[in-house]
RNA sequence: GCGGAAGUGGUGGAACGGCAGACACGCUGGCCUUAGGAGCCAGUGCCCGCAAGGGCGUGAGGGUUCGAAUCCCUCCUUCCGCACCA
């Protein structure tokens, strides 16, 4: 039944790069991903992704989250939904400004060759990108509105300027927000140089004012990492907060308050001295002359230390005494005062109460300057000894000893009756603190968005101004000046710097620092509802039918950075009346990284990367997604391989020829069919069991999976290729599912597939990307006979064939009547049979 | 130190508490080819065996269960985040 070869249909090649320019630039032409953000006949369904820094390098990571975040938008798309798959530029940052200082390129050419560049690189990819939205942060139409929320800020109590002492990039001459200094080393999140603490000025966004909210995951399907890393980094702490009161003495009246935090305020008869910060602002009126020497010393000692030094947890303690003393409010003891550098002055109230015999640092440092050690608490039904060793933990059946009133209370109960009793004297309270600090906005860069501020020079009245509405966007110079040295170029820019004040008119000086550039990603994804819109960010009807994002995806290494930004925002425009919602990201998935061969991550000084746009020209786009997706479980890292992605190459391959050339199987490949119809259901049924499993799939970001039941659906096409089966419905029927199935992944060769078939039955061409994702048949998914697995005392011994939905006492007398079977329940007795309907039999024997 | 994730063939990885190793890569042998970074066939966890078959196997050790890669406990290793936060 075979035709001979001079029949057979010339049949080309699969040739990705001859078939993706081509589509590409097909549906570029007929505005296939163009969304009409307007349509409201279909449910809208909002996919981001982090836009790229445009480096104008686009790598192979871009390409994975990329490509795959594209799989989830079609796949959506599909179901039916009108999809927002929208892309932009990161474009403010320090890579531009210091190119700019190096080679004397303005920052601005620099970025927008460079965004040219990534653009062309982008659209090789094949992507639904929504282009007529693209964001561009760098521009004057984006970065005005960076301005107008900084003075909506302002004026609402979400901004303030202070004094501080903050962490300093000395190489990028820069400060940096404190989650923008990383791990115990303190290095910069950009450059990995070790950062130094100066003293300075800065602008700040209150983000702390919503500590508690960020705790809440309401709503939010977001991964549990993040959540913890984001829980942890705001380090809620409930305890209470108790006013000690120094003693007077010879040197100095007492009765100033010196409040602590502590969460556990049931230890409070334990304290037996007190610490402060070094930088405390009592340490100078509370220390004792003769002490004044010492202090001095240790004060010059604490500045000369790095940082590291300071924090280091197995340094030993150090300190001095000042020679005062302080009033425990709750038993009149005194008890000496101490300074210390363990106690950081940022945290809590830069004092603290030590109870060395509950706390191990506090151990620590009593035993260092035998300083006495009072045990408080202790398990109930014990009563207090000798403390050896520190800190009990807290467990339910402690109880307070030797604590006045209080002894015997269990320890929550003693905290909160202790509280109450200080509260009732004015000596404290309830309190919660928290380690999450305020958003340091302000960066001594010029290639940023310019702070709207003006310092009035005339007016000591005026002083800091903020730049009226009207007078926005406070636009960047159009051209630079850099000095080779470095250095903020718009600080010495006077055609910059010299103003009036919008105050009083006299003259005035601009600010020169410049927003993080994570206020641009803060907002980015209302802006791509309007990206042009001239006045004001967004537009509020679009936001909220668009808003919040449904589905977005990112690396994880922002999780308290932009992503807790990005929260800041909704929250803070939500309180201002601007949106309707407090969260932006309903879903999100953190994808992993792709490493190079070596297992390391890829970077041009290891020489282990792999360029996507060679990888592109060798075997396509379709297979370098395809081969992103199939490697790994999308969250987790693994490293690059040179020959794996040949394998999903070849599996192209033969969708392509099982596809367009259904007849000529290969003579050696091609299975005996004895019984064609029964194959060809057989051949439909694995369709459809793959068309349920690549839909669950789908919805859990399986991506890898997806692709190797395809691959199993075409190597059972292969087989069944140039057999009767091929010419049956179940065939078509099959290969109409496989390219729909294959179109959110692998666009270009679905459409060129989809398109030949529709071409060949003569209907007319409409693109693979609007049609619907089909429904699998459940009779066609249900089971109706099966080789049942059974064991013996939990061994495999033997698979049954069988009609599906039988008893256990219809099967019992299938499988001993098994000779496999029988031999081993030889001289034995069975002692239970274990039926797990559809899955397996145990025979539990003795 | 605290918190998290993860340990499965030569490799990447599959497996609602129920047939461990799907799907690939690589490798071995063979076919085809003027050629191949092409295609096709067969094999490929380890051990014994010609085979049939059997034994052992998911970082280590315990436990729960008829049954554990999967659940629980104790360790070990790797990676990530935080780190004197009172």
């Amino acid at each position: 039944m075979t035709s001979d070869a001079s029949t057979r249909p010339h049949i080309d090649r699969y040739e990705p790069t001859e078939i993706e320019p081509r589509w590409q630039a097909r549906w570029n032409e007929i505005g296939l991903y163009r969304t009409d953000l307007n349509d409201t006949t279909k449910p809208t369904y909002y996919v981001v992704t982090m836009y790229p820094y445009p480096s104008g390098d686009l790598h192979i990571g871009h390409w994975s989250i990329m490509a795959t975040t594209d799989a989830v938008a079609r796949y959506h798309r599909m179901l039916g939904k009108n999809v927002f798959f929208p892309m932009g530029f990161d474009a403010f940052g320090l890579p531009a400004e210091n190119a700019a200082i190096n080679s004397g390129v303005h920052p601005a050419k620099w970025t927008f060759a460079n965004i040219e560049v990534m653009r062309r690189q982008l659209r090789t990819m094949g992507n639904m990108f929504d282009w007529d939205a693209e964001v561009v942060t760098a521009t004057p139409e984006f970065y005005r509105w960076n301005q107008w929320f900084f003075l909506k800020f302002l004026e609402n109590d979400l901004a303030y300027r202070k004094m501080q002492a903050v962490d300093w990039c000395p190489k990028d001459q820069v400060v940096l927000a404190r989650e923008q200094v990383l791990g115990v080393e303190r290095v910069c999140w950009r450059c990995g140089t070790q950062v130094i603490k100066r003293d300075l000025e800065q602008w700040f966004f209150r983000t702390t004012k919503y500590a508690d909210e960020y705790l809440d995951y309401t709503g939010l399907d977001w991964p549990e990492p993040i959540r913890l890393m984001q829980t942890n980094w705001v380090g809620r702490s409930e305890g209470a907060e108790i006013i000690f009161e120094t003693a007077p003495d010879a040197f100095q009246p007492g009765g100033a308050e010196l409040p602590v935090f502590t969460t556990r305020p049931d230890t409070l008869f334990g304290a037996t001295f007190m610490v402060l910060a070094p930088e405390h602002p009592l340490v100078a009126k509370l220390t004792h002359p003769g002490q004044q020497a010492a202090l001095d010393a240790y004060l010059h000692e604490t500045r000369r230390k790095s940082e590291i030094d300071r924090l280091s947890t197995d340094r030993e303690k150090t300190g001095v005494a000042l020679g005062a003393e302080a009033i425990n409010p709750i038993n009149g003891e005194r008890i000496p005062i101490w300074i210390a550098d363990y106690v950081l002055s940022g945290y809590g109230t830069g004092a603290i109460m030590s109870v060395p015999a509950h706390d191990e640092r506090d151990f620590a440092f009593a035993t260092r300057f035998g300083l006495p050690i009072r045990q408080v608490i202790a398990p109930a039904g014990t009563t207090a000894g000798s403390m050896e060793s520190a800190h009990i933990a807290h467990t339910a059946d402690e109880v307070l000893v030797d604590s006045g009133r209080f002894t015997g209370m269990p320890a929550p109960e003693g905290a909160r009756a202790i509280t109450k009793a200080l509260e009732e004297k004015g000596r404290g309270k309830s309190s919660i603190t928290y380690r999450y600090r305020d958003w340091l906005v302000s960066r001594q860069r010029a290639w940023g968005t310019p702070i709207p501020i003006v310092y009035c020079q005339a007016d000591p009245s005026c002083g800091v101004v903020p730049v009226p509405e009207a007078e926005l966007p406070v636009l960047l110079p159009e051209d630079f000046e850099f000095r080779p040295q470095g250095g903020n170029a718009l600080e010495f820019d006077e055609r910059f710097t010299k103003t009036t004040c919008p105050r009083c008119g006299g003259p005035g000086r601009r600010e020169t620092d410049t927003l993080d550039t994570f206020v641009d990603s803060s907002w980015y994804w209302w802006r791509y509802l309007t990206p042009h819109k001239s006045d004001g960010p967004f537009d509020r009807a679009l936001t909220d039918r668009w808003c919040p994002v449904d589905q977005y995806t990112g690396g994880s290494e922002h999780a308290v950075l932009h992503l807790m930004y990005a929260r800041f925002f909704a929250k803070a425009l939500n309180d201002l009346g601007m949106v309707s919602e407090r969260e932006p990201f309903l879903r999100l998935f953190n994808q992993g990284q792709i490493l190079g061969e070596d297992g390391e991550r890829m970077s041009k000084s290891r020489g282990n990367v792999q360029d996507p746009d060679e990888l592109v020209s060798r075997f396509g786009a379709d297979s370098v997604r395809l081969f992103l997706m199939f490697m790994k479980p999308w969250e987790a890292d693994a490293p690059w391989s040179p020959t794996g992605i040949q394998g999903v190459n070849r599996f192209l391959n033969r969708v392509w020829a099982v596809t367009l050339d259904p007849h000529h199987g290969d003579p050696r490949s091609k299975v005996e069919v004895t019984d064609p119809e029964a194959a060809a259901q057989e051949l439909r049924t694995l369709a459809h069991r793959t068309l349920r499993d690549v839909t669950e799939d789908h919805e859990g970001f399986r991506y890898n999976t997806i692709i190797a039941k395809l691959m199993e659906l075409s190597n059972a096409l292969v087989r069944y290729r140039g057999t009767a089966v091929a010419r049956s419905a179940a065939w078509d029927e099959t290969i109409d599912l496989l390219v729909r199935m294959l179109a959110p992944i692998a666009p270009h060769i679905a459409e060129e597939l989809w398109s030949r078939r529709l071409a060949a039955s003569g209907a007319e061409w409409s693109s693979v990307h609007v049609q619907s994702w089909p429904a699998f048949d459940p009779s066609l998914v249900a089971v109706d006979s099966i080789e049942l697995p059974v064991q013996v005392n939990g061994k495999l011994r033997d698979l049954v064939p069988m009609a599906a939905g039988l008893t256990q006492a219809e099967i019992e007398p299938l499988v001993m009547a098994r000779e496999k079977i029988r031999a081993q329940l030889e001289g034995k007795q069975v002692v239970r049979v274990v039926h797990v309907p559809g899955r397996l039999v145990n025979i539990v024997v003795r």
